[in-house]
DNA sequence: CTGAATCCCTAGCGATACTG
DNA sequence: CAGTATCGCTAGGGATTCAG
């Protein structure tokens, strides 16, 4: 094997990371919950099915295109499911499957772990800043 | 209050939105973790201190600019602490703090989470392609 | 060894307009 | 009501170079 240039092993290294990376379960979901559009639907729909409207409503910061996107990773993900129900204006329910709501579970823990050392971080942060 | 535009309106909702997201602990927290060299860091620092070197090398995606930033970050919010050992080649480590800690076990009910039902996910998304 | 500063390019997202 | 399609911008992050 000939000698590397440092460029060419960064390269080589971020290969093998990314393969890596790949197989890693943790990845994948992290790859889910890093969206942040992800989390705010799962959150919107922790109690309860939502219409689309519902969800635009709800999430307001959330483009259409967004929206949409988001929902349907998450179908396909199997988190959510989507109901059509044929009426002269169309209605689209989502509601989150079991294994959404198993996602969700972890995710409030996460929330609660927020609420109860956001504080710290701030104290961190001021004091870092000084 | 004059009539406002779709789009006026859209802009305010979004400010609104905004607003509300940023007293939200659970998303302060989300703006953390959705980070993915954050995780990947936590991870790294999980089982004991490491220095700048082990981790650029454990974590061999990741370019100098984005483990440095991360760092930084991390320090910042208390999460991880730096120590500096003033020698020929300087020498620093990094750990994670006591709050950091409590973190990175949140982050490997995730992770836990990710093991058990990686498959389930990989299922659904085979089924929803076809 | 550790880190700061710069350049630069792509992917993600928002805004808008159109369809069933 | 619930999307799809397209355009354009900007911010994240990689490569490179300089410094303590």
């Amino acid at each position: 094997m000939a000698t590397l240039t440092a460029a060419q092993r960064r390269q080589r290294d971020r290969q093998a990371y990314d393969a890596f990376l790949a197989a890693c379960p943790a990845r994948k979901v992290l790859d889910r919950i890093s969206d942040k559009w992800v989390t705010l639907v799962l959150a919107a729909l922790g109690d309860g099915p939502k219409r689309y409207s519902d969800l635009s409503r709800i999430i307001a910061g959330a483009s259409q295109k967004m929206l949409t996107q988001t929902l349907r990773s998450l179908e396909r993900d199997g988190l959510v499911g989507r109901t059509v129900t044929t009426a002269v204006p169309v209605r689209v329910d989502y509601e989150l499957t079991e294994l959404g709501h198993s996602l969700h579970a972890v995710v409030r823990q996460l929330k609660d772990w927020a609420e109860s050392h956001i504080e710290e971080i701030e104290q961190a942060r001021a004091a870092y800043d000084a």
